[in-house]
DNA sequence: CAGTGGTCTAGACCACAGT
DNA sequence: CTGTGGTCTAGACCACTGT
């Protein structure tokens, strides 16, 4: 294990300095899963900050799922990080760049529409209300993974029809535009056919197995500003989680 | 909103008390999605206890992802907590209990066998040793909810096959007769149709749509101490998970 | 016993949001 | 400007683990 040591006049807090030594070690195969990390005590010692904050590295490890700490015992290295981390907000086009894929979108219609009721009562939107509904393709290297259903509630994204164009990321737009920030959602995921008119989307067999996602997204404020409907291919996405035994 | 107290005398860290009261706040109504919770300063002033106690009771909610917090604003109450978490380790039986069914199993097989190339691999097992084979369907409340293959190294558990018996808990059995602990698994899920073995034992059409999960559990010192195969239901489950904006 | 992580204190300075 | 959460310090006592 190399010697730690921070930069006291970096910007990046010293925490988070700290962590990326110690990521580095584990990514590069010189802490190998089961290895014991440096104790609190020790990485304090070596670097010259306070306990509390080598603790809030080591805390901040395990939450991301890369260590798992016991008392009396020490900080031990899990297994190596997945790719996909289910817990965080993440567009499509993150996430495909995240998996190294390149992402592509093919916006299928976008229209003012009367939502349907899952949708209604998800956005707390009173009957005759109309909602932007925008249905996307979405590929990866050119092949169709998903189709993407999102509504958006009219009085939130005043023009939005004529202010959204292929190619723009919704989130980004969403953010820049009219200052919303999705801060919270609740995605729910079923197992599904394909039904036939999404199979020919996706260039799969009717009935065809399938991942449903229904996704409501929240504002700091809790009101909903997305719901969102979305089936995926089951042959070519797959779900990964990496599950603690605590409750942190 | 109640005013906050603490118990000095209670062997019940004080973070966790206010951590209670607040939830409690929350579960009641009393304080309702996108309301503020009282700050840092509030809470310390209130129950006595440091500033950094406080915090730590907000962090604990921010990352129990009941609320959300924002530097210069607060911190809010996000939606009602969902019933299923999908970030924790759980037994079939704890995860039924959550949501108020009641499980149940029965045995199919139990069997020393060679395993399968993929346990093999996920468990460092060399060809032509064996494991212990646990396929058990799982009921809720009387109905086939999934098949649960389990397969568990011989040298990890001496005499597995005799000890275990029907109605018994496997984690709370591994963790009291072999003191084995699983600390972290990682889990894939993938969409799938029911092969018609398993569609006979779950009582749906073969070809109907189910999950696949694959689970690999570890123990502290990075060692595989468990594969497992199961195949559920795709009309009576469904996985629910609470994304958040950051990354904690 | 010594070493570990878990909790807690009473301060401090900072970046950011809203006035 | 005040109030918020984010970072950080230099101590403290505790519960648990191993020897």
């Amino acid at each position: 294990m190399h010697p730690l040591s921070v930069d006291r006049r970096s910007s990046i807090p010293l925490y988070c300095q700290i962590r990326q030594k110690l990521l580095a070690e584990i990514e590069s195969g010189r802490a190998p899963a089961g290895s014991l990390l440096p104790s609190e005590q020790e990485i304090a010692r070596q670097t010259g900050v306070s306990r509390m904050t080598a603790r809030q590295t080591l805390k901040s490890l395990c939450r991301m799922g890369v260590t798992v700490s016991r008392r009396g015992k020490g900080t031990f290295v899990a297994r190596a990080k997945l790719d996909k981390n289910f817990r965080q907000v993440r567009s499509f086009t993150e996430e495909m760049k995240a998996l190294g894929l390149k992402p592509r979108s093919r916006i299928l219609s976008l229209k003012l529409v009367l939502p349907p009721v899952e949708a209604r009562q998800a956005l707390h939107i009173e009957p005759s209300v109309k909602v932007f509904n925008l249905r996307r393709l979405r590929l990866a290297n050119g092949v169709p993974m998903s189709i993407e259903s999102s509504f958006l509630p009219e009085r939130l994204y005043p023009d939005f029809e004529r202010a959204f164009h292929r190619g723009m990321s919704l989130y980004e737009m969403l953010e820049n535009r009219y200052g919303v920030r999705m801060e919270i959602a609740d995605e729910v995921v079923e197992a599904d056919l394909a039904r036939a008119e999404d199979a020919e989307l996706l260039r799969v067999a009717p009935g065809s197995p399938v991942f449903q996602f229904t996704r409501i997204s929240y504002l700091l404020d809790g009101r909903a500003a997305e719901y969102v409907e979305s089936v995926y291919r089951g042959d070519r996405y797959r779900i990964v989680n990496r599950l603690s035994r605590v409750e942190h």
